[in-house]
DNA sequence: CCAAAAGTGTTACAAGTACACCCATGA
DNA sequence: TCATGGGTGTACTTGTAACACTTTTGG
């Protein structure tokens, strides 16, 4: 079959679950649509994919497009290949997913969308939502409650020195449960990923909280070794 | 944008990772292609995605259609989206992995085929494949020794009545571990998946082993609770 | 009675969990 | 001096790993 000759009539869309941290709540990066189909309800950001690029460059660009970050942790989650996802026509999306820090941000508003914004995941549940989108955030979350189990990940929601107590935030808020603080510090202290800095957080009245840095930055590492079952 | 106007080129593929176990040893399904590009290269079983068809049914479809089984395991892995994978012209392959017991098989060739078979992981080595095949099975593979570890899918490579030794034999060749005898069927007896039935598979002149089953064939079930870290 | 794989328990070690008090600071 | 979150160690429980002998069968 010679590739001219195919007659498949498939659009490739792409769209990421943008994720952060703020206020001790897991946020959503959505945009509200102001065209049909769909008008009114949220989406995630996206676009259909450019058959110049490839589709982690395509992810790529809608990040930089939407929250001017180029450097974030950026992963493909899962493709929706559902009939009847759009109204308009066959289209299957490749969805990514992305961790970012949120004091890096930088909102780019596009003419696309009336509110580009954060919601967290008690506003979500009473959102509707444009195509399939509900499902593409819950299979995200379902994702990073998981791998920040078993890997770094968690670094990529945090600046460049952070407290433990922070860092410890985040865990409890994606995993929704509260963990002891010695336990937590032992187990960092016992994973080898972080570095203590001579600085200190001053916050009010209480003793200031030191800040640390992780050893390597960008890399993702696997931290738990595999058992057989 | 209304869905009419894009001009999008991207053909849309799926290829599936079918692996099985004979001989104590993990095997994948390929073929030799006939036809140009690649030429007498090994290939995944895949094709065009039917614009008719959801991506799973897609899958389901090439499965039956190749193997001639239709309730296995089967999943979607990930999309490779690279330029440049297909000479042809742009074309994205959404890839799953789909695990058979040996036993159930029934191939059917194709005429597109020249050879359809099982190759082991060591006649992959030597192998040169089509496409980026080879990085999708080395992607497959790896996520089916990480999924071995928390799930129940050994269940798949599995008929429905099997000796301890044949299921710590799946674990064994999966992991490329040996696996304490005792300690394996201490875990298998804690999961409490299992029921032995009152029927021995006998072997020359050893002594017979007791067949089992699974308590719930067909349901994929997580076995290890979430740790926070 | 021999060869071959099936089957079975206990001990030692590592990892995870539970738990309570002192410290440093600014108001 | 007091209120607040930061910071620390130890005992207990659970899970994992190491290890050797008896049983059943057919030839």
């Amino acid at each position: 079959m010679n590739h001219s000759e195919i007659n498949q009539n498939i659009v490739v869309a792409l769209d990421i679950v943008i994720l952060t941290i703020k206020d001790n709540l897991l946020k959503v990066l959505l945009t509200k649509r102001t065209i049909e189909p769909y008008i009114h309800r949220y989406s995630l950001p996206g676009g259909i994919v450019d058959e110049k690029l490839s589709l982690d460059e395509a992810a790529k660009n809608i990040l930089k497009r939407d929250t001017n970050i180029s450097d974030a942790f950026l992963e493909q989650l899962y493709t929706f290949g559902d009939l009847n996802r759009d109204k308009r026509g066959r289209t299957i999306s490749v969805a990514y997913y992305a961790l970012i820090d949120y004091s890096k941000l930088n909102l780019i508003p596009s003419k696309k969308y009336d509110e580009i914004g954060w919601y967290s995941l008690s506003d979500i549940k009473k959102m509707k939502f444009a195509f399939d989108h509900d499902k593409i955030i819950q299979i995200a979350l379902d994702r990073i409650k998981n791998k920040i189990e078993y890997t770094n990940i968690a670094f990529q929601l945090l600046p460049e020195k952070f407290t433990l107590a922070e860092l410890q935030q985040i865990y409890e808020t994606i995993l929704e449960t509260s963990i002891d603080k010695r336990n937590f510090r032992k187990k960092i202290a016992e994973l080898d990923m972080v570095v203590e800095l001579n600085e200190y957080k001053k916050m009010g009245r209480m003793r200031p909280a030191q800040y640390y840095k992780f050893k390597e930055r960008t890399k993702e590492t696997i931290l738990k070794a595999n058992k057989w079952v």
